[in-house]
DNA sequence: TGTACATCAGTGAACGCGCGTTCACTGATGTAC
DNA sequence: TGTACATCAGTGAACGCGCGTTCACTGATGTAC
């Protein structure tokens, strides 16, 4: 049994640690889950992957770069999920709870998304991942057999876009009492929205 | 012309602020407006209101009591703004509208509000005036003349709150392009939120 | 197959900073007599 | 009207802490020959 000390040193972790943009990524993810975007550190996400201190400025720059880099991993997350649903029914009030459910399944990245003056808004990446949430969700409305036209079609996407993302907001800031509205924010999303997307 | 030394030093400011609790609550106003409410400092607040560093203790103990009055005074502010326009009009668009301005117009408080992590939430005069807020938003849905009874009440004022909730979120945190939306929050917000109340 | 070298990824010590909190204190005010 | 005293509001020095950032460095990898 040959322990090869080049590859792997005493401490049992290899120098190189391998992916440590995507554990930094994740290690932020359950950071701010604990305790919000802007209490984040990066020396705390250091020591969350189990490097130095120092390690994350190779790869993010400083806290905005990385916060950039997690904001544009959330609209791509969006953008596919929107996507997904969209290609599956017909139903906006489906599209709406997949608003709600990635919210709170990625409430770190959403909370981040939403909050521009922590992240550089002008980053490339950022923008274009951005731009293609916002076609997805407008194609996601435009596309529906009872979808408005001209320029009521954009007042019902900022209806839409705004009952959800109001829901999602209120259900993530803990504003809605459990006894009146349950422990499934799912259901209650479907209940909630129906309303104004069940008009004709 | 005699100074009286004994209640205005040769600083020009007298020892005692007179109201210095009120001082440090605008100042946070204005802290949280330039860099939002989690990168307030008390020693910040102390420097704006132009009292010694510990001075905020003697007022809210903490930084988390600070924010809990400041909490509490935008629930009561929305309130008195809520109940104000319900006495002068039966519309729940108006309402909605004036959900929207008090967001926009106190951003600051509203912020605060809407991240109990900030605050204590066990707080009595911040329960209370939460609570009478919560109180008015439904009362000014509740008596409206085509306002809905029964299980559907709860799901209208959940729906309400939502999309101007929502609304208001996504302006305050420029994700609505305004090319798009316009410069005036007030009339953007009637055309969205229009959409969901005109429905019978 | 082996060697030399460039490049990349992560280290660890050092620095200066602003913060919250504590604490003995002093200035100012209000009240009892 | 004046004096004594309790109470309140704000001071300023001190402390320890975690942070971001810098920088010369070393371990590891990939490539050219």
């Amino acid at each position: 049994m040959v322990m090869r000390m080049t590859e792997e040193s005493a401490a049992g972790h290899p120098y190189h640690h391998g992916n440590l943009r995507r554990a930094l990524l994740t290690a932020a993810v359950a950071a701010i889950e604990e305790s919000g975007p802007t209490g984040l550190s990066l020396r705390d996400l250091a020591r969350r992957a189990g490097v130095s201190h120092a390690a994350p400025a190779h790869h993010f720059g400083d806290k905005a770069g990385l916060l950039t880099a997690l904001a544009a991993e959330g609209f791509e997350l969006l953008s596919d999920e929107l996507t997904r649903i969209r290609a599956e029914t017909d139903s906006l009030i489906e599209i709406g709870v997949g608003y709600v459910r990635f919210a709170v399944d990625h409430r770190a990245h959403f909370e981040v998304m939403f909050r521009p003056e922590l992240y550089d808004r002008a980053d490339p990446v950022l923008a274009a991942a951005r731009q293609r949430a916002g076609e997805s969700l407008r194609a996601g409305i435009a596309g529906l057999p009872d979808a408005p036209v001209g320029p009521d079609a954009e007042r019902a996407r900022l209806s839409a876009w705004s009952i959800v993302h109001g829901f999602a907001a209120l259900w993530l800031g803990g504003a809605l009492p459990t006894d009146q509205v349950g422990q499934d924010p799912e259901a209650a999303c479907r209940a909630v929205i129906g309303r104004l997307f069940a008009a004709p």
